[in-house]
DNA sequence: AGCTATTTGTTCGTATGTATA
DNA sequence: TTATACATACGAACAAATAGC
């Protein structure tokens, strides 16, 4: 059934409520119409409400909660993550201190599901490296590699990011042997895995990039994220020998309605207000 | 009906569809079962199957061709857009020529509508600077401001992005009056906008952002995007002053699956395979 | 605490329209 | 043209979460 030119009963009612909101018909956090009144209001049944809703809650501008109601979606402040710069720090050490920067950490089940418990947060896992990690580190899969985690709140606004980092191993470790006969030989603790690569392939290098996809399983609980309409954003950061040799991958996930990424001017400008929440 | 825990059957059957797909059981490109046969198959009914699904496709995994079938979503290539660097340029103007890059000039219906044809691509418009822009810029709504719009083609890939510029009317031209005796004395050409900037009030500095959102109406056509389950990839320009006064705000929307940000490095060096494809 | 009304969530059956091969 | 596949729409029933009394 088709009124306005074959254009879907339920795409016409996005669109209307779309406007409503969008012009601040509602505001943000106001509870819309329940969907009964909506369905007899525009002459149509609940489930035709319904998808137009679940539209526009795919789009980021409405939430939805059971026995409560639909709102409009307040956009939150977003945070800065800073890209550039000079200095960089080994954000997996486990002297790291993320307080300092107003985060504390948090732990997540599905990560320590995951990894079967092998590892903890910040803590090192020797491991092989697979799919596009190694593609982005530039070696074959398989190749063993040092894998750290860690889940990072932000202590006002409760935002949450994951990090995690894969270097290869070999860098940091002496390994012999292939296969089931592997010995690892780790001399040097993670603390001090950037110092020693520093003197090793130093001046090191790096270069950040950002991209954006949507999250799927496990990623909206353990990012506190709307569970749809809003994308990740990812932040990758892959440190480079003094020779452009691959060394580290960094990669940030960041809800995308609470963070953004800047590249940093020469002026390190940090906001007036404490904005910047994040440097890599 | 809950049978598993009390989880949804369209979620369980999604999270059963979403492992087939990330663990290439299903290659990409290839179609899945149709729903009927999904339902059958899941002794579930229609409705139900297509609700998985619709999750799927949100997630970015699917997408749906009506008459033809569901199919799992290719990931394209991503085409970089550059941040900082030394050399900038002024995107919109009307001789800088984005065939050197690979790009061609399209027009979308859309803009020209929103705009009632008062502006054409590369050509500038004075009006009124409202909303965020405002805010961006540092001044009060309704401020007279230029605005320039185009929409580019990636002539090998089609991948369409749209950047649009908004910079401080009185910079570039004489205002006189308020209200309806306002009179606008531009001597300035568009052309050469940049340079007399750079003559007043350089050396001109940048400072570039990336943030996402889901996008929303029209939006999906003018960039060519699949209609749901692709986020927008938003980089924001702001020229600054010598004085550190912003002078012009410069966004760049393109499609989430597409492209991606990366900082420069100290040295650029551009993708061997020549990937990069716009700098900003 | 319990109860009730309200609101959204899930699932089904069914029918018809429309795009594609 | 025909068959297949997805798209839209309605009605109905019950489940589950929430808020207020």
């Amino acid at each position: 059934m088709t009124d306005d030119k074959g254009t879907a009963r339920w795409r016409i009612i996005a669109d209307l409520l779309r406007s409503d909101v969008v012009q601040d018909h509602y505001q943000p956090g106001q509870a819309l119409p329940g969907e009964a009144f909506l369905a007899s209001e525009y002459a149509t049944s609940r489930p035709t409400i319904r998808k137009a809703i679940a539209q526009l809650v795919g789009e980021g501008l409405l939430t939805v909660a059971h026995g409560r109601g639909t709102f409009v979606r307040p956009t939150p402040d977003r945070r800065l993550i800073l890209m550039g710069g000079s200095e960089r720090e080994d954000l997996l050490s486990p002297t790291y201190d993320p307080a300092k920067q107003g985060w504390e950490h948090v732990t997540v089940a599905s990560e320590a599901e995951r990894t079967a418990g092998r590892v903890t947060p910040n803590s090192a896992l020797f491991m092989t490296i697979e799919g596009s990690k190694a593609d982005v580190l530039g070696v074959r899969r398989g190749r063993m590699g040092v894998y750290r985690y860690a889940y990072w709140q932000h202590t006002k606004t409760r935002a949450r990011i994951h990090l995690c980092s894969y270097l290869l191993a070999d860098q940091v470790a002496t390994i012999t042997g292939e296969g089931r006969g592997m010995e690892i030989d780790s001399e040097i603790e993670p603390e001090d895995y950037y110092a020693h690569l520093e003197r090793t392939h130093g001046p090191l290098r790096w270069i950040t990039s950002v991209h954006t996809q949507m999250p799927y399983g496990e990623t909206y609980e353990d990012l506190n994220m709307e569970p749809i309409g809003t994308p990740l954003l990812l932040v990758r950061r892959l440190m480079l020998s003094k020779d452009g040799r691959p060394l580290e991958f960094t990669e940030i996930e960041a809800p995308g309605d609470r963070f953004e990424a800047a590249a940093a001017s020469e002026h390190d400008q940090a906001g007036s207000d404490g904005q910047v929440s994040l440097r890599v």
